[in-house]
DNA sequence: CGCCGTCTTGACCTAGTTCAAGGGAGGTGG
DNA sequence: CCACCTCCCTTGAACTAGGTCAAGACGGCG
């Protein structure tokens, strides 16, 4: 798991990170072309099946993708935090819906620019290629978790935010349970409860539910077996 | 020395995926530069964390793409039927193992090959990348089953299967039902009640545990009612 | 023919869902 | 500044889908 730059989550110091070079150069590059927008809290960002003309980075707040199933249940395909690219591994079209869990602010770039930088120097499609590749190996990653329990899930998902998050040990979610447990296949009451254990046994802390502090990492990943 | 390696329904075309032009030159320039290689059942293909030089494509058989958990669960990330491409969408690691399900023929092309030509060809470039994308989608798509019931798991999977194998309505299954219990997150014996729940309800037939017929395609596609 | 791996079926059990009720916390208007 | 309102979150109790355990049955192969 590549280390993802430190950002604060406001002051966005984009662009460039110490370990991760491949990201850098395409990071930079929408930093460079990008218009800043804001979105407030569940605004659409794009839809299912809308031509993919976009490419958008995130700044502050969060992203969900998402679809929703013929009977209403909703799937989060993934959580985009700030630093993250939203959009590179699609064909013509979006595959899935983008809102933003919370306000938020997203830098919006034309593909065709970095389709012609990417013409350009074959080293810069290169990394644009291998970031969208990364959408893979997350998704299988993700696959994972058909096999999980929920207490397993809810680990690996506080385990994998604080990963991407800031901050050492201390989390702000921006996103809401019911956000959660769509994204783990869960009902937020399982969500819930999994939390409240977690905090009763002393692996966590929750001083307000979107504030959790990661009091024990080691338990946590054995609590979160499945090795990934 | 018998030549089995024509097996019955091995004989199909390989190299276009149904309604599929940019994967036919990837696919085309696999068989040009492919080395063909048996692999006996069970047999490794490759394995997780080893360098990835290589590009797979299956023509005849089927292969799993699996990880295996810390407590010894198996998850089967993917499976790769006749014409499909194994091994594309990496970094510099393979990110899971791969075995073949059952006696399969495999072309192995170096992938420094593929890039090579990619670098010639900005136009296959393209259509490389497209095809990694797709695995994209795939994965993505597969993560909706978090959400599924055991028997709307099974549904889709006869589904893909019935998209991805030829003969309209009567699929060859290529694999154990413990390999299709670690695809869908199931257990083999969930696995099984659900198509005999199916086969009782006369919405498909099941002549052999592996032979399986379509009987009633509409009520499949009722039965997985999560639209994708 | 007999063995072994695979598949099915039944009976029981449990993790997680469903249903229902109530408790914050933040935002808005008076 | 308070009152109210509206989401969001938590907790409990009952229920059920699917897992687990155990016992065959089938089928391919030596």
């Amino acid at each position: 798991m590549p280390t993802r730059a430190a950002l604060a989550s406001d002051t966005f110091r984009v662009g460039d990170q110490a370990g991760d070079v491949a990201s850098g150069t395409v990071a930079a590059a929408m930093d460079r072309l990008g218009v800043p927008k804001m979105f407030s809290r569940n605004a659409e960002i794009f839809g299912e099946g809308e031509p993919a003309g976009y490419v958008y980075k995130v700044i502050s707040g969060a992203v969900r993708a998402y679809k929703v199933l013929a009977d209403g249940r909703r799937h989060v395909v993934a959580f985009y935090l700030p630093g993250d690219i939203v959009g590179l591994a699609v064909e013509d079209l979006h595959n899935f819906s983008a809102e933003a869990t919370t306000r938020s602010k997203v830098l919006v770039v034309k593909r065709s620019a970095l389709v012609t930088l990417a013409a350009s120097s074959s080293k810069f499609a290169r990394q644009y290629w291998t970031q969208a590749i990364r959408e893979t190996l997350r998704a299988q990653r993700r696959l994972l978790m058909l096999k999980l329990t929920a207490q397993e899930r809810v680990v690996a998902f506080l385990l994998e935010m604080g990963e991407r998050i800031p901050g050492k040990n201390s989390l702000e979610l921006k996103m809401t349970r019911q956000d959660i447990a769509d994204y783990l296949g869960l009902t937020i009451e399982t969500v819930s409860r999994m939390l409240a254990s977690l905090e009763n046994t002393a692996v966590i802390e929750m001083p307000m539910s979107r504030r959790i502090v990661l009091r024990n990492r080691p338990a946590l990943n054995r609590l979160q077996h499945a090795g990934c």
